[in-house]
RNA sequence: GGGCGCUUAGCUCAGUUGGCUAGAGCAUCUCGUUUACACCGAGAGGGUCGGGGGUUCGAGUCCCUCAGCGCCCACCA
């Protein structure tokens, strides 16, 4: 079969992909280690972008090269409803047809989203396949399949029995634009120039007044205290007496409490506990009362004087301090830059609410979590991100799971319409309304936070303790992710998956860096950044990007994407594909399968660096270091097989050694280059139907040492005849020699690759001797030609005298040769040796050409 | 206020437990239409590894310190 001379990706991805998908060429083999992966499922509300594709194909690198070994490997692909995050994807999509939620019910909202939900995972799905990720479609999960969801309830009352999980009236982050609370880790917090005001609240008793400083005068309309540090001497005696709050007619106690910063503004604190998580808990410890003046809209609520109702906050805030200032309250204002939390979708001002809200007690879980990754037992890549998971969970706060949203997981739980402090666990979430007995129930409207349902996404993809699939592939082998999802869902794996089915999820965490705009900056949808991994792939071939994305990229590093490294995976996939075109050329339709045999030192030495490049490969791949993965068979193949043993070859071609290495290389370079190795392979005349996909790495063949060393020689007499024909602009040399075996072996080999004129064998003669093989050769080239290659053998002779005194320096230091590993010491006096055999030679040609 | 990462050739970055004369791709310069490949071949130039100090026989790699860039966390009213 004659192949085109550039490979073109897009002639055989699509097909390639789908015989994969026809030969089930991705189900876990029936014997084998199991080896298990499963993917974080992306969010099913928009195309995949670049980021996926990293997390996507490093993972299928690893399914790839594990079946490569002969494991049984399990890639388990799914999607995300991904429940906040899409309904806020579909917001905008009604914005821009002037509708909003509030023109639906949760009902229709939810139905809505569904299908637009479901347009997308066939667009991605399709996007999955392009990048040509091996996993096992029949395994594919959502998270809103019923098994999952079951799953979900089946924890939520495993706690609920537990009491892990509990109802508390507690603040919680609300937005008010989109109407929901959210976790402390959903929240971004902001520096922003800001003010501290000052302000005079008057004692009852008229014998003064204290002056408090606040950075949200309008949360003044809801103080119920003023704290003061009982240790200073300017306030204790205050404590205990009244004062009056300005703007309205309540009168505060001023309370002792040590949470009171002496040092910060003036040492004395108003309190509002429904609206700052400080003075909550100030609240909660010295029974006050809780003024909500903030509601979930963002106004300024009937609890405040009518002049101030139905205000925006910052309106609110505005005629606050505009009105202390009229009535003489305000001492001071002061610039004061501050963090202020924000939602992390759409950037309004977070309002600290109390509201009543599902709570998981996160204590005895994170405890359990911190013990098991201090004892070790899941491995991380990079190390560091270990420490920084132990941090997180140690200072973990209760985990607020309601979401007042429509598209989620229905909390079940259901609420006494008569007693609202009796709620039961009930997983008829279908009905609105339950009776049991004579007691009628009204369903919890909120949903679960995301995370609380994937949270159990490595078992709840596995069918369950009670599965097959469970027993043999959990734990994980590797859960590969984004630093970005480390707190909000790897620590909560670790925390559900211990608390739910008493064992880790997962064996091994790898943390891949962000991949970033091609200026080194986030990529944003707004800025238009943004790479779309699609039309690079229809540009550039699949492999080329999976190559590209993953080459110099260092582990939980953050780079910038850069299209120079797609190129040049693209140009490596053409070369590949001509090594091929090369090798099947020579093989003609119908080759002899006789077995490989290396004859030439050409052949041994390529075999020795096959070998040397199947256990590097194997070496980093096992640890996870997929670019000098790739790195290594990149140079194996340009520089070893393209550049050296094909060309050699070419004397006398081995023609069954060359099928061999060009199996190999499909091989082991199949994860990177799935597409094109599987195109390649299925025009290999000799291989009838077979799948590159499903195939095992082979035990290398054995070379002769001597061999290689030989062809070594014959690659230094090349390397020199080039530079020197190079350096002095000559062509049609001939080399001679008299009785060098290895030269008269390779003759035909030196002739063709230093593009000589001759390689010939004489008894005796002159010219430029070389320098770099031990043995005895020259070029026929004229004392008055040669005569200007005298300053490139003075140069080299500098250098090698800067050697020579180092390596000596270094061997004449006791210290050195009694410290350093016997190897080391050896293989310095090695180098001396050849330095100085070099500096003899180069010493040797210099004199004769000077003379 | 804590924590983490980065700073290596013109550009983008590798460099595993300290051990060859510090590497790659791209870019640059000189040659080259050799029938696998110009998405190519041959050759070349280019770095005191951010600054300073230390440990060591030996430091890009470990420790301290300074500077710059970036990220994450935190309830400083």
């Amino acid at each position: 079969m004659k192949l085109p001379k550039v490979y073109e990706p897009s002639d055989y991805e699509n097909d390639i992909y789908a015989l994969w998908e026809r030969s089930e060429a991705f189900r876990p083999a029936k014997s084998g280690t199991p080896y298990s992966i499963v993917m974080p499922p992306p969010n099913a509300n928009a195309n995949l972008h670049i980021g996926y594709e990293l997390t996507a194909v490093l993972e299928d690198i690893s399914a790839r090269y594990h079946r490569l070994k002969g494991d049984s490997v399990l890639l388990l692909p799914g999607a995300d409803h991904a429940g906040f995050e899409t309904q806020s994807v579909y917001e905008k999509r009604l914005a821009k047809e002037g509708k909003s939620r509030f023109d639906f019910s949760r009902e229709e909202l939810y139905r809505d989203i569904w299908d637009f939900v479901a347009e997308n995972k066939v667009n991605f799905e399709a996007q999955i396949r392009r990048m040509g990720i091996s996993c096992d479609w029949s395994k594919f999960t959502y998270t809103l399949d019923a098994p999952v969801v079951t799953r979900a309830y089946a924890t939520f009352k495993k706690m609920w029995d537990e009491s892990l999980v509990y109802r508390g009236e507690r603040l919680v982050n609300f937005c008010t634009f989109h109407g929901t609370g959210f976790a402390d880790i959903e929240v971004a917090f902001k520096d922003e120039p800001g003010k501290l005001w000052y302000i005079r609240y008057p004692l009852v008793d008229g014998s003064g007044d204290i002056t408090v400083a606040t950075t949200r005068p309008e949360t003044l309309l809801g103080d119920t205290a003023v704290a003061v540090n009982p240790q200073d001497e300017r306030y204790s005696a205050l404590i205990g007496k009244t004062v009056k709050l300005p703007l309205t007619n309540r009168e505060l106690p001023i309370i002792g409490d040590d949470f009171v910063d002496v040092q910060f503004g003036t040492g004395a604190v108003k309190i509002t506990p429904a609206h700052d998580p400080n003075d909550f808990e100030v609240g909660k410890r010295h029974d006050l009362p809780m003024i909500t003046v903030i509601t979930t809209e963002g106004l300024l609520s009937h609890e405040v004087a009518e002049a101030y109702q139905g205000l925006t906050v910052e309106a609110g805030r505005q005629k606050v301090v505009a009105d202390l200032e009229e009535q003489g309250y305000l001492v001071k204002t002061e610039d004061r830059p501050h963090s202020v939390g924000h939602c992390y979708k759409c950037g309004t001002i977070i309002q600290p609410l109390l509201r009543e809200q599902w709570f998981v007690n996160m204590q005895p879980l994170a405890a359990k979590a911190i013990d098991t990754l201090r004892a070790g037992s899941i491995h991380f890549y990079p190390d560091s991100k270990k420490e920084q998971l132990i941090r997180y969970l140690e200072g973990l706060h209760d985990w607020n799971i309601s979401r007042q949203i429509a598209w989620g997981i229905p909390i079940p739980a259901f609420q006494n319409v008569d007693e609202p402090d009796d709620w039961i666990y009930d997983d008829r979430v279908g009905e609105e309304f339950i009776t049991i007995g004579d007691k009628h129930y009204r369903r919890d409207p909120d949903v679960f936070d995301t995370w609380f349902s994937s949270g159990s996404w490595p078992y709840a993809t596995l069918g369950g303790p009670e599965s097959d699939d469970f027993k043999q592939f959990y734990p994980l082998s590797l859960m590969e992710t984004g630093g970005e999802i480390l707190y909000p869902w790897v620590s909560r794996m670790i925390m559900l998956g211990q608390y739910v089915t008493g064992e880790i999820p997962f064996k091994e965490v790898y943390v891949h860096g962000y991949v970033m705009a091609e200026d080194g900056s986030k990529m944003s949808k707004s800025i238009g950044n943004v790479v779309d991994p699609i039309p690079v792939i229809d540009q550039y071939g699949s492999d080329a990007l999976r190559m590209g994305i993953i080459s110099g990229r260092a582990p939980a590093v953050n780079r910038g994407y850069d299209q120079r490294r797609v190129e040049e995976a693209r140009n490596f996939c053409n070369k590949l594909w001509n090594v091929a075109r090369y090798i099947e050329d020579i093989l003609g339709d119908n080759p002899e399968r006789s077995k490989p045999v290396a004859s030439a030192a050409a052949d041994h030495w390529i075999l020795s660096k096959l070998q040397r490049t199947q256990e590097e490969v194997i070496q980093n791949l096992d640890e996870y270091r997929f670019s000098e993965a790739y790195d290594t068979i990149y140079h194996f193949v340009w520089d070893d097989v393209a550049d050296w043993y094909v060309e050699a070859s070419k004397a006398a071609p081995n023609k069954p050694l060359l099928a061999h290495l060009l199996e190999s290389i499909l091989l082991l370079a199949h994860p990177f280059a799935p597409f094109l190795t599987e195109t390649i392979w299925q025009t290999l005349a000799w291989e009838g139907d077979s799948l590159l996909a499903v195939r095992q790495l082979a035990k290398p063949l054995a070379s002769d040492p001597k061999q290689v060393a030989a062809f070594g020689e014959v690659q230094n007499i090349v390397t020199e005849s080039r530079f020197i024909l190079n350096a002095l602009k000559v062509s049609g040399s001939t080399l001679y020699y008299s009785d060098v075996q290895l030269i008269k072996d390779n003759a035909e080999t030196i002739k063709r690759m230093a593009r000589l004129q001759a390689v010939t064998e004489v008894e005796d003669g002159t010219g430029l001797y070389l320098t770099t093989t031990s043995v005895r050769c020259w070029l026929d080239i004229d004392q008055s030609t040669a005569q200007s290659y005298l300053k490139e053998i003075a140069a080299k002779q500098e250098r090698q005298k800067a050697v020579i005194a180092q390596l000596e320096s270094r061997l004449s230091n006791e210290n050195y040769v009694r410290n350093a590993p016997r190897e080391i010491v050896e293989q310095t006096k090695q180098q001396l040796t050849e330095a100085g055999e070099l500096a003899t030679s180069l010493q040797r040609e210099f004199e004769r050409f000077s003379s």
